[in-house]
DNA sequence: AGTTTGACAGACTAGTTGGTTTGTTATTAA
DNA sequence: TTAATAACAAACCAACTAGTCTGTCAAACT
């Protein structure tokens, strides 16, 4: 009964926020930044006009706010911080690579990556939204290519090759495949075409003496 | 000063047909289906809507019939008639890597792949966009094993792999250095990790004797 | 205790959007 | 030649949508 534990479920300003920022990262990875609706996000936080103005400037703020907020945390969660926690470069990745396809079958098949998705959407409509995506896609690139040269230090990975370009390939290849997953509704494609990319990585290893 | 020569002119259904659908093709390719507005297209074919809702039932009937009269004969056009003309297997698919970048530098930078952008917006949104879009994934996925198969039984590619596997790791992988040239507005990605693609399709290649 | 301010509630608005309706003119069939 | 119909033009409409405005109430500050 002590009116201190509730104080916080009653008005907690950071709290509101961030449910919108959920809720709104939720709609724009199904409907896309374009399908999000304003009032969309009010009616499934429960919240009013009044509360959402006052978090935010505009829908494009909220998107803006998303991106840095939402996405890039959930980017790195999921991609680059398992990176840098890899301490064979191949047998990581593909080990990765496994678990993004266990996550894939799970819950993300008619969804997709989120950044990939807004990449595609707004790259062309919204100069203010491809900046602040790019850099994300900069980190992401950076430390899968960081990955790579330590393997090479390590002599596990060919020294031939160029990790900045397999890099980009990977990535490239990773968001294609999740691509083709989305629209055939199925995770065949990603056993299908993942089994060219273990391949791929396989080859990647240096030769045996 | 023969009437008849300008009556083509005056009046041509199906010209005024296909010229709202090659306009709606554009707005699609540059802002998406949600993106585009009738209006939009109205205006930029100098009609009106008595015009637009003469030839079309409503905007979704709009959007199906651009599926299959533009952008199916464009990838017809652009990637799966090329892979029929295809002599050498690989060989061929390396020269059509080679046309596909000149074709991305030249004007697709920021565009990227019409059937990838709808495929990516509408598939989890609307299952008669899916259904559609699937299929001529699927005609082009046919077409490129069909291609990897041919080089099999004449002894070019590797008859250890299996072309259905490959076929959709390179249409994936594909769309995906695509998009990401679209988000770095620049050709460099597709330089760079095309060069790993490149690397990829001679790996198929039979090893010589 | 009283005042200020942050955190909302909710009615309202102006502009947009897909779609309808009514009318007009060119083309074609009789 | 005339009637019918296809191919539009353009005003109009209802629903939607981002954003505004005024008001309320709780919490912090004094």
């Amino acid at each position: 009964m002590n009116a201190t534990v509730e104080k916080t479920a009653v008005r907690n300003a950071d709290a509101t926020r961030q449910k919108i920022l959920d809720v709104a990262f939720e709609e724009i990875l199904l409907k896309g930044y374009q399908g999000l609706r304003v009032d969309g996000v009010l009616k499934k936080t429960a919240l009013t006009k009044g509360a959402f103005y006052h978090h935010f400037g505009s829908k494009k703020e909220l998107g803006h706010a998303v991106i840095e907020e939402v996405l890039r945390p959930w980017i790195y969660e999921r991609w680059i911080t398992p990176l840098q926690n890899i301490d064979h470069s191949i047998d990581g990745l593909i080990e990765l690579l496994k678990e993004a396809r266990d996550e894939m079958t799970a819950c993300e098949l008619h969804t997709g990556c989120p950044l990939n998705n807004l990449t595609q959407e707004m790259s062309p409509l919204d100069e203010s939204f491809r900046t602040r995506i790019v850099a994300i896609w900069d980190e992401w690139h950076h430390a899968l290519a960081e990955v790579l040269e330590r393997g090479q230090r390590l002599e596990q990975v060919k020294s031939s090759l160029k990790p900045e370009n397999v890099a980009r390939f990977l990535i490239a290849t990773m968001e294609g495949i999740i691509g083709q997953c989305k629209c055939y509704m199925s995770d065949a494609a990603f056993y299908d075409a993942g089994e060219c990319l273990q391949d791929y990585l396989e080859s990647l290893r240096v030769e045996k003496a």
